[in-house]
Parts: structure tokens; C-alpha cells; sequence
DNA sequence: GGGTGTAAGTGATAATAATCACAGTAACAA
DNA sequence: TTGTTACTGTGATTATTATCACTTACACCC
């Protein structure tokens, strides 16, 4: 993917600091800008009027924020964006990236791979939760967290984001209270457990074999 | 979209058709070709081990099909796409379309405009879903088939594709009978109504309102 | 050290949806 | 006409998940 980020840096545009918790955009808002994520972590979420939270992807350096309005006809950016942690984005805009495509297919088509990445994550998350219910959004979405910010210690994979219920419970569509106790069910099993404030995955597999995980990869099965 | 498949035909490639029922390729198949369709209609589904179906569109003229795989490396459809009537798609093999790809940007920025819009299609279904349940899952069905099959009547709007509540149950990822207890309240509601085995939706407002609709027009809401 | 705020954990209950087990219906073929 | 088959409709029950109403735990500040 870095070969990615390298192009993209070839096209004129700004970089954009954003302190945590700050928002890069909100749904509904004009869109103007295709972004990348230089550093940090930066929350895609969606409101429901009900006053609840879907979390959608926690993007990180090399991810592409904001392109799904690129070719509209009246652009308006359909999620929120808000840092989760200190970050630094590369804007480009729209009318730049648009003649930028035309003239070199090579970027064209590296834009054609990821966005056809990101449909298969869509997808697959959408199968895990239609098939396997809440169990399936939450598992997969331990998975998925795993994959993308894991980091392998001796007794398991130690996901090295802090999330608490409420942020965990966004990314799967469910009620804190469910998912805290999905948890408790869990470390009880001894598939997790909490090290620091952090997940500890213990036995990914479990979580793998519940949700008959396809083993699509980690460029697939992810978060970002 | 009719200039998106006059410019398809300019890549060579062959007409395949295909019987009611036929299989054009299967989940797991090793992918060879990108189909767009010429008539007919093509559901696209996945399978679960439990023998669920799950049913994710109603393809029709002007759809792209198999488009997922085209950058893959180890190449394998992740649906079952099969003929719900007669019909004839045109296949392109990968590699030709990679090079008109990497030749004609604009064929390019055409792919990247279809696909930027087939994630918007998935997003708000998975909204649909993760918001409003069952309920969501299944007004949103029935919008996205009256959008994309609805002919205006004098009191409603009928969908012109036969369908059985299996099969309406499975793009909702739905139970059967949950399916058709729902169908039988909206019925008693007036808000839908069975005409020679079509569904004719008296009240589409309802059914948005119900789900809170974003009005994100045909081009986006819809099954194909 | 006590107060405050935020997050985690949990029981009870309600709402939603799936499953099971049939009965009814309609289309079609023998 | 009578089977046969596929689909529809429905009651009863169970399973899943959300909601409400708290208690507990922990960090941080004064």
C-alpha cells in the first residue's frame, strides 16, 4: 500500500492536523476533498436520529477518507470523520484528483483495487452480521481490530487501540449492556481478556470458527 | 448508464446466455471474467453452511456482475450469480479489461464511478439493517425492488418481478414466516397489496418514513 | 480523603425475530 | 378427479437482543 500513499503524494493538495476528537468532516457537509491518512487514527461513524452511533472503519496511516462522493453530481460526505488520536491527513481536491485520473490510468486503477477492498470488507462484514447476528458483528469486529491493530505478545494478540464498550458496541450495532456481556461470556471462556484497558485476544481461532470465518486476509478482514 | 455499456462493447469479448435458473458462475469458481448485462435479470447470491441463502441483488440491463475479483491475485467469485430469467450477459476476460483499463482512463474513471456506487448502494443497506432491524431490512428491500422493477399504477406502485416470500425473505436476510407476517401487517395497513402475485405498494411513504429514508434517489436505492 | 465523572457490570423485563409444526391454497399433471 | 408439489398463512414456543434501572469500580481533581 505504500507505493499507494507515494502516488498519491504526487498530486497537489494540503496536509490537514487534526488534534483528538476533532472533527475532519461530518455527514451532510459539502464535500470538497479526498483525503489519506498521513498519521494517527481517525473514527468513520454515521448517526442515527435515535441518538445511536455506527461505527464504520477506524482509519490509519496509507487509509482513503471521503471518497465515495468523488464523482457525485451535488457531493456530500455521507459519514463523519473525527480523530481519534492526534493525526495528519493529505487533502486533495476533488476537481484535482478528477483530472489527475484522466491522465494517469496507473492511479486510476490503484483507486479501482482499493475501493474494491473496501467493498469486500463492506461485505463481508455484512455477512457476518446477517448470518451470525450480534454474536457475528461482534466477533468479526474483534477480528477485524485484531487484524488491523494487533500486536502479537506471548499469550495472544494485544489490540493496541483503547475502546471501551460503548465504542466497541458502535462498531457492531449493538447495546453496550450485550456486548459487555458477550465480553464477560468470552473471558470467561478464556478467548479474551483485558490487559491494561486493552483487548488481550487469547484464541482468535474460536472467534474464527463461530463466525465461519472464510479467511478472506487481513487485507480484507480488517477495520481500516 | 447506457454510454457506460456502449463503451463495454468496444472491449472484445463474447455474448453467453443463459437459461432461467442457470448458473453463470458460482461462490468459490475461480474468476475469469467480468460480465456486464445485456437482458434478462441475474440474482446474486451467497450461500451459508447452515443453508441459509442470502440474496444481495436482482441484477438487470446495464449491471456489472463478478467485477470483485477483477484485481485479485488469486482470483475466486465470492457470490452465485444465476439467471432468474432468460437472459444474456456479455463477458470480458480480466486481462483484457486490465489493459483497456490501463489504455482508456476514462473507461477507468466509468469502473470507479459504477463501483463508488455500488458501496453507497451496500452502505445504506447495511444502515438499513443495523437500524432498523428486520423491519428496516425488509421496507428496504421492497423500496429498493419498486425503485428498480416498480411500474407506476393508477393506486400504487407494482413490482414487476415475480417473487416469493423465500425469496423476498432471503434479500432481507430474513425468516420466511417473520417475512410474511410482516407482509400480511403492511397488508392489513394498506400499505401494500398483492395483485396477481405481484406486490403493489399502495404507500411508499410509509415505508420510507418507517425507516427514515435519506432520500438518496434511484440511482443509489436500488436492488440491480 | 472526599467528591465528581465516566465506564463497567448485572438483574429484570420487554421487544424482536427464529423455529417448529402444521393447515390451507393454488397450479398442474396423470 | 386425484395426487403431487410448491407456496402461503398462522399459532405456539423459544431464542436473541434491547431497554431500564441500578450498583460497582476506577481515575482524577480539589
Amino acid at each position: 500500500m505504500d507505493s499507494m500513499i507515494r502516488q498519491f503524494y504526487e498530486i497537489p493538495g494540503k496536509v490537514v492536523a487534526l488534534k483528538a476528537g476533532e472533527y475532519l468532516f461530518r455527514e451532510g457537509d459539502h464535500a470538497k476533498h479526498f483525503y489519506f491518512v498521513r498519521s494517527g487514527q481517525i473514527f468513520i461513524t454515521k448517526f442515527a436520529e435515535s441518538g445511536r452511533v455506527l461505527s464504520l472503519r477506524l482509519a490509519t496511516r496509507g487509509s482513503i477518507i471521503g471518497e465515495l462522493p468523488l464523482y457525485e453530481e451535488n457531493p456530500v460526505y455521507i459519514f463523519n470523520a473525527v480523530a481519534q488520536s492526534p493525526s495528519e491527513v493529505y487533502a486533495i481536491e476533488f476537481p484535482t484528483l478528477h483530472s489527475y485520473l484522466e491522465k494517469k490510468p496507473a492511479l486510476a486503477i490503484n483507486l479501482l483495487k482499493i475501493i474494491g477492498m473496501h467493498m469486500r470488507k463492506q461485505h463481508s462484514k455484512f455477512r457476518d452480521l446477517v448470518l451470525y447476528g450480534k454474536k457475528g458483528a461482534i466477533y468479526s469486529t474483534l477480528i477485524r481490530f485484531a487484524n488491523s491493530y494487533g500486536q502479537k505478545v506471548d499469550d495472544g494478540i494485544l489490540i493496541t487501540v483503547p475502546l471501551t464498550n460503548q465504542e466497541l458496541a458502535n462498531y457492531s450495532a449493538t447495546a453496550r449492556e450485550s456486548l459487555n456481556r458477550m465480553l464477560s461470556d468470552l473471558r470467561r471462556q478464556n478467548v479474551i481478556d483485558i490487559r491494561d484497558g486493552l483487548i488481550l485476544i487469547r484464541d482468535i481461532n474460536f472467534l474464527k470458527q463461530e463466525i465461519q470465518c472464510e479467511n478472506c486476509g487481513r487485507e480484507i478482514c480488517n477495520i481500516e
